[in-house]
DNA sequence: CTGTTAGCGCATTCAG
DNA sequence: CTGAATGCGCTAACAG
């Protein structure tokens, strides 16, 4: 393991310049005549040089490295919200170091302490609920850091997402119009996610007279769904449409109800949420609302790499979502 | 923005020690006077102080971060693997940096590249397919990597994975046992993945005269296991299983049958391979093969810890897939 | 356009 | 058990 990196100097005397001029070049000064920056750089690639980062980082302070934590990696939302905060970052030289919460707080804390320890500029948290000492944390060494998945237009750390509380709303305002008055609804653990809970709140503030609207809660996956389409289905056969906080629920709910002999959406109508990719290879294709996970990546990626170049401050953003209408839910006579 | 973290010299000054006893404690060393030991910890709490990251890399020529270069985050097999990764890496305090190939080996070496200029210590790589330069630029350095999600026994780099081709040849085998002639294998894009051309290969050397085996090449989500079943069914209609080289395809299968008007397993059986998450809960449940994709996470994380520690050498290691026998495959009389 | 010089913050000899 | 001194590899003024 003869560790034989070519540093600075070996480039510079094999040029016959200063290291200054090698850094300059591969930093990209404009200020350096082009042969010599060509001399530079096949010295580089003969000797397969690359800039040690941990003594540019320790000279500039900066590590170009911004870290986000997130509940879980294995809900296809946040693979995907992942997948485009990566891109986006690759696409600027910056890197994306990962940490899993569990949706534990005190995970997440630990988990942020070693991601600053490793040198993170900048942080991306999912929700609005966290750990105070965590804010401390962050606020002592005046690190940046943002809540995504959520939009909160009062809240005075800024967050990137998408308003969980309406859009709830919207799915049983839309139920209704489509003449629905007793509905389930299918919702993951609500303590672990302030984003279920605004969306619960949301429902809720559909409510009125003559609506009749039951909450069911469940593990967040397709299993999870599956049981508790059938626990409702136990407590009444009147409902007609089933409102899932997940597209992984609402597969569930189709299996559940596809088992119990139901059929969609003529029996009961099943509307979902995310939009997740498979959701409209799904049978019947599933109404449901897509929410913008990718953008939300890209926006969030973008903003804070602008913040660490410029100082350009974080722009609170609320994407949209927005339902789209399939063939999961009917409209009722 | 007033970046004002404590630095190792305040530790120092405001317990009137000096730096060097400053740095055996916060590196656990032994030969520290417990109460001098206590007086430090208190400073550095009350100073919110934290070694800085680069410094500490720049000195040790340690950076305590691995990288993973996966083609995608996008399928849950992948989503499963990496959070393996994470975990096993958190708790031992690495940090996981990862990039995404879109299985494009050029990208692929242009993000290790910028990720070793990040200062990752090791490489966790998938599959063995990957560009030339890429191992010159490994081995020039001395960075360890490994091929992941396959099992070589004569790959000179060590392999940490599963035998694609065998348990591909045990799934048509095991179709076979039941009875079926005719199978319709479902497969993603196999120019992109080596492992799915190995599953292919595995498939035919299980062939024999009065098997017959199409293969259906399509894209690796819900959709296209949808399509290629339609167009398995159009070329003909004696398909007696439905063999697919991922869950998700196999999921799209099930629906693609049911639109067909054919019920599964009596008319057609359906096997997958994969062993997500919710195909236990999908209707009927899903026959597959378990993929050990936690546990070669835990594992290929340990090994490289242990290399970068002790230089423990890596252990090239079969991790064991098994078919799950559940009730969407059928034994034909 | 290029060279010189001084740190960046920490781990690590070597003394004591 | 603790302190003083050196250097890790690079960037950023400042000269020239």
């Amino acid at each position: 393991m003869t560790r034989k990196v070519g540093r600075i100097r070996d480039v510079a005397s094999e040029t016959g310049l200063s290291i200054a001029t090698i850094s300059r070049v591969m930093n990209g000064a404009k200020n350096v005549n082009p042969d010599t920056r060509k001399r530079v750089l096949d010295a580089c690639k003969k000797l397969d040089y690359l800039p040690n980062p941990a003594a540019r980082a320790l000279s500039t302070s900066k590590s170009k490295t911004i870290a986000a934590i997130i509940p879980t990696i294995e809900h296809s939302v946040f693979a995907k919200y992942v997948a485009a905060i990566e891109n986006t970052l690759a696409e600027n030289g910056y890197s994306l170091v990962l940490a899993i919460s569990k949706s534990d707080l005190e995970v997440e804390l630990t988990a942020a302490r070693k991601l600053l320890g490793m040198g993170a500029e900048a942080f991306i948290l999912s929700g609005a609920t966290h750990s105070s000492d965590l804010f401390d944390l962050f606020d002592r060494r005046g690190v940046p850091y943002v809540f995504t998945s959520v939009w909160d237009k009062d809240s005075t750390v800024p967050t990137i997402g998408y308003d969980n509380r309406s859009l709830a709303k919207q799915a049983v305002d839309y139920l209704k119009t489509k003449g629905h008055r007793s509905i389930a609804v299918l919702h993951g653990p609500a303590q672990e996610s302030d984003r279920t809970l605004a969306r619960i709140e949301g429902a809720k503030a559909s409510g009125e007279d003559g609506l009749r609207l039951d909450f069911y809660e469940t593990t967040l996956d397709v299993a999870g769904g599956k049981a508790a389409i059938h626990q409702a289905l136990a407590i009444s056969e009147d409902y007609t449409a089933a409102l899932c906080f997940s597209d992984v629920l609402a597969l569930g709910a189709l299996f559940g109800l596809g088992e119990a002999g139901k059929s969609i959406p003529d029996d009961v109508s099943v509307m979902g949420f995310d939009n997740l990719d498979w959701s409209e290879a799904v049978v019947p294709p599933l109404t449901t609302i897509n929410l913008p996970a990718r953008q939300m990546g890209s926006t969030v990626a973008s903003q804070l790499m602008d913040l660490l170049e410029t100082g350009a401050p974080l722009m609170p953003t609320e994407l949209t979502g927005k339902i789209l209408e399939r063939q999961s839910v009917v409209t009722l006579k």
